[in-house]
Formats: structure tokens, C-alpha cells, sequence
DNA sequence: CTTATTTGACCCGG
DNA sequence: CCGGGTCAAATAAG
């Protein structure tokens, strides 16, 4: 069996396979004839890196606590109005907050999400937005996260995630995957992934029919600096793009990425790079706060 | 119609 | 009591 790690790395690499593929896809469209199409391949490597950091989150547990308590509350008290009894005791207390990502737009990480509330927050000028997995009722999935604008001049959202999805939203991720495994398998490596969000593509290739990503809206993308954001990201150009660089120092432990030697063979994406990555150092991007 | 979001009330820990 | 998190009725969207 595997052990977390494993899991972890194994859906890094896979997450790394999509995004090589999805890159070379779009270097030379006409090289890969498969079924797959580029909003699966974006979906899958959300997905992958979702799992990842999900598994690497919770694996420091000994045990897969979930928050699920709800017997430990002995006898509810009688409320005929509106019984508050039950999911009250899921909250921060028993939840760890699992990891936070600022970002300099809400991305799409994969998941469907359903807000169900929304609060402002003393000392903050924006609200703060709640949302919970769409199959919370249907797979008890009990994965939360709280999303914020941190900071706007340069927009800066803040999304914090709890608990972990126990959801098999994978759908026909399976698929994707093997799909991609079987052809990049030996790929040159490379340790940037790069990807970008505002994986629209909502009209065209729903050919899959993955969850789309929830729309936020009115509360948070009013500020005027956000609306000529959104502007511009309104058609084609994709924007943003969220860079991230694959540090394998970071992985702390015993296993090591088999490739070490990298080829550079897109230099062009490293000035990108260089550039976002310079502003996401400001931001303090990730910053995983797992203990 | 069904399903998702909005929003004020409510809960509860500090 | 306050502040943050959640509920659920009302409303909007599809």
C-alpha cells in the first residue's frame, strides 16, 4: 500500500504530467490528437495538486480525525423552533485549517463549492465568504473554506481551506489521468508548472461534464480595482497566470523526484515566471500552514 | 419546476 | 457582550 507520501507524489507527478502535456498542447496544438481536451487536462491538474496537498495536509494526523463529532454531544437540548443542535460543533475548534492561499484572483481549484454565508470582518474592508463542498450532503464531504479579499490594490484574495474532501469527485478524472500517464510518461522534466486559472471554457468543452467553479460574486469582485481586473480578463487573454515553481527541497522527506536534471527548454515561461513569481513573493503565496 | 445564492438571525466561545 | 461561523427562509437564477 501506499503511504501518504506516495499518494502525495503520485498525484504531483500526474498533476506534473497534465500540466507538461497541456503546455505542449498549447506550443503546438497539432502534436496531440488525444480526446482529452485542455479543460480536462486544466481540471485534472487542479485536481492533482488538490489531492496532493490535501494528503499532505492531513497525513501528519495519526488518524483520519474528521471533525465528525456530532455523537460526542450527549442529548440535545429540546428546541422545537430550529434545531441548532447538531452541526454547531463542527467549527474551528475541531477543524485544523488545512492550508491558505493568497492569490491575486479566486481560482478555480477543482473543487465545486457551495457558499453558504458570508460575514464582514472587524478590521477588514471586504467580507469574508464561507463555502462548503457541493457534495456535502451527498458523500458527507465535510470540506470548507473561508475566501477574503486581503488586500486591493493589487487584489489579493485569501482563501483558507478546512477539513478535506472524503467526496469522489474524480468523475472521469480516472480517465484523464491515464490518458496523460500513458503519453508523458517520460517527458523531459521541467520544474515549473504553470498554469492558468479562469479555466472558463463553460460553453465550449463541458464535453466531460466536470463540476464548474462556483461563481463568487457581487460581494467580493464589486471593487472597481476588481471590476477592470475582471475586464480584462474577460475574453481570451488568460491572465494571471498562477506560476508556481515545483521545489523539490520542500518535500521534506525521504523520497526525492527521480529527475533532478532539468531541461530548459522554455525560457520563454521563465520570464514569466520570474515576474509572477517576484509578485507572488510579496503576496506570500502559499504559505501552508500545517504544523 | 429545481437548484444555488443572499442575507439577517442565531449560536457559541472568548 | 462581541465577533466569527453557520443556518435557513427568501430570493434569484437556470
Amino acid at each position: 500500500m501506499n503511504s501518504p507520501h506516495e499518494k502525495a507524489m503520485q498525484a504531483i507527478l500526474y498533476g506534473h504530467n497534465c500540466a507538461k502535456r497541456l503546455k505542449q498542447r498549447l506550443e503546438d496544438p497539432m502534436a496531440d490528437d488525444s480526446s482529452v481536451s485542455d479543460y480536462d487536462l486544466a481540471t485534472s491538474i487542479v485536481h492533482c495538486f488538490s489531492n496532493a496537498i490535501s494528503i499532505l495536509s492531513d497525513s501528519p494526523k495519526s488518524e483520519d480525525d474528521q471533525v465528525s463529532d456530532l455523537s460526542s454531544m450527549g442529548s440535545p437540548p429540546p428546541l422545537p423552533e430550529r434545531s441548532y443542535s447538531k452541526k454547531r460543533k463542527i467549527n474551528m475548534t475541531n477543524s485544523i485549517m488545512n492550508w491558505r492561499d493568497d492569490s491575486p484572483d479566486p481560482y478555480y481549484d477543482g473543487f465545486l463549492w457551495r457558499k453558504y454565508g458570508q460575514k464582514s470582518i472587524k478590521n477588514t474592508k471586504h467580507e469574508r465568504s464561507y463555502y462548503r463542498c457541493s457534495y456535502n450532503i451527498d458523500h458527507a464531504c465535510e470540506a470548507r473554506k473561508h475566501e477574503q479579499q486581503i488586500k486591493d490594490n493589487p487584489p489579493v484574495y485569501r482563501t483558507t481551506y478546512f477539513g478535506h474532501h472524503t467526496c469522489k469527485i474524480n468523475h472521469n478524472h480516472d480517465a484523464v489521468f491515464t490518458a496523460v500517464r500513458d503519453q508523458v510518461d517520460d517527458m523531459g522534466s521541467s520544474r515549473i508548472i504553470r498554469f492558468g486559472k479562469e479555466l472558463d471554457q463553460e460553453k465550449e468543452n463541458h464535453s466531460t461534464g466536470f463540476p464548474l467553479p462556483v461563481k463568487h460574486e457581487e460581494g467580493i469582485i464589486k471593487e472597481e480595482t476588481t471590476d477592470q481586473y475582471r475586464e480584462m480578463t474577460g475574453d481570451d487573454v488568460k491572465d494571471c497566470q498562477h506560476v508556481m515553481e515545483e521545489n523539490q527541497s520542500s518535500l521534506s522527506s525521504s523520497y526525492t523526484p527521480p529527475s533532478s536534471s532539468v531541461s530548459e527548454t522554455d525560457v520563454s515561461d521563465l520570464d514569466l515566471l520570474l515576474n509572477n513569481l517576484d509578485s507572488w513573493d510579496r503576496y506570500g503565496l502559499f504559505d501552508f500552514g500545517v504544523q
